[in-house]
DNA sequence: GGCCCTCTTTAGGGCCTT
């Protein structure tokens, strides 16, 4: 295989497409200095949401700031017109872009797409990849999958481009025990106007949808995914009845990390994201142990990994597993 | 909970995820 056949067909280009600008603007704020959640609250009392008692006459959506920069956040109240399902459903989370290289969108102004995740296919054009990758993380309240649940969710094309992230809060209907480890406090999602992940599902599946090249699959990347991400999303999916699709494919970044050597030809001390990420001299993207600052240095990680082991986005592909089901799912 | 490593395999400790 020649050098440029290889290039063409691996990860290595994705720094260069990470620049293109959103569009679709419906939220607009700037950086304030709490590192809290911030919600905005919108009236929704004409909505037809009628089997969504949880989310009764409103919506959130929810949006994070970490910058030192004192800023005021603006909001612009939502039109008072009915509102399909679907539509609100959208304006639970958040999708974002990357509005330049190597910049998370953290740290830019904001822009909540609540219009509905439109087919982009401009970048993955210039990009013929057998799959779509998303790099995703969640955090829990604790490392149990069966006793503990998901309360935050992050996911980030690889590609980039428009909508290319999406993130929300998950309310896990349980106490939040381990705040020390993410920062995420039992009141912040535990309350009716945060979706729970049987609400979260089908906007979940809508965005997969539309980052998916036809006829190709998605490959879903995480840290430690087989034994902890994945067996915690099978068990929220099985409390929603409901399967993983079946052409969603999973990638374990951590055995890769393993098969790793220094140029002294031992192997990593620590293979942590957070060592890894050290390792490759990586910034940060935000506080650790928060779903999108951590997946956004996964998706700096994976492309370093796949660089020293030679692999493929066909490698990759081969390496994916499907999720095992559960047979013992608490309710 | 499962994988990896070693002072191992008739085992146990550390790592990795929150």
């Amino acid at each position: 295989m020649s050098l440029s056949v290889f290039f063409s067909r691996n990860l290595h280009q994705l720094l260069n497409n990470l620049g293109s600008n959103s569009t679709i603007k419906f939220l607009k704020l700037q950086y304030c200095t709490c590192k809290q959640v911030h919600v905005w609250r919108f009236n929704l009392q004409n909505s037809v949401l009628a089997n969504e008692a949880r989310l009764g006459l409103q919506s959130l959506v929810f949006v994070r700031a970490w910058s030192n920069k004192t800023t005021k956040l603006k909001s612009r109240k939502l039109s008072t017109n009915r509102a399909t399902p679907c539509k609100i459903e959208k304006r639970i989370v958040r999708a974002s872009t990357i509005n330049s290289k190597n910049q998370p969108a953290f740290f830019q102004p904001k822009t909540v797409n609540c219009h509905g995740f439109q087919q982009s296919t401009s970048v993955r054009k210039a990009i013929d990849w057998p799959a779509t990758i998303l790099v995703f993380d969640i955090e829990t309240t604790g490392f149990s999958r069966r006793k503990e649940r998901i309360i935050e969710f992050a996911l980030r094309d690889l590609i980039g481009g428009k909508d290319s992230t999406f993130e929300t809060l998950v309310n896990p209907e349980i106490p939040v025990s381990n705040t020390h480890a993410h920062g995420i406090r039992s009141y912040m999602v535990n309350r009716t106007d945060v979706p729970t992940f049987r609400e979260l599902v089908p906007i979940l599946l809508q965005y997969v949808r539309s980052r998916r090249m036809p006829g190709k699959p998605v490959l879903l990347v995480a840290h430690n995914a087989e034994q902890f991400d994945v067996p915690f999303i099978t068990n929220e999916f099985q409390r929603c009845s409901m399967d993983i699709p079946e052409d969603w494919g999973f990638l374990d970044t951590l055995p890769l990390a393993r098969r790793l050597v220094m140029p002294d030809g031992s192997k990593l001390p620590s293979v942590s994201l957070e060592s890894l990420r050290e390792h490759y001299g990586i910034p940060l993207a935000g506080p650790a142990h928060r779903a999108m600052p951590d997946a956004t240095v996964l998706c700096n990680v994976l492309q370093r990994i796949t660089f020293d082991l030679k692999l493929t986005v066909s490698q990759l592909l081969d390496l994916a597993f499907r999720p095992k089901r559960n047979f013992d799912v608490p309710p």
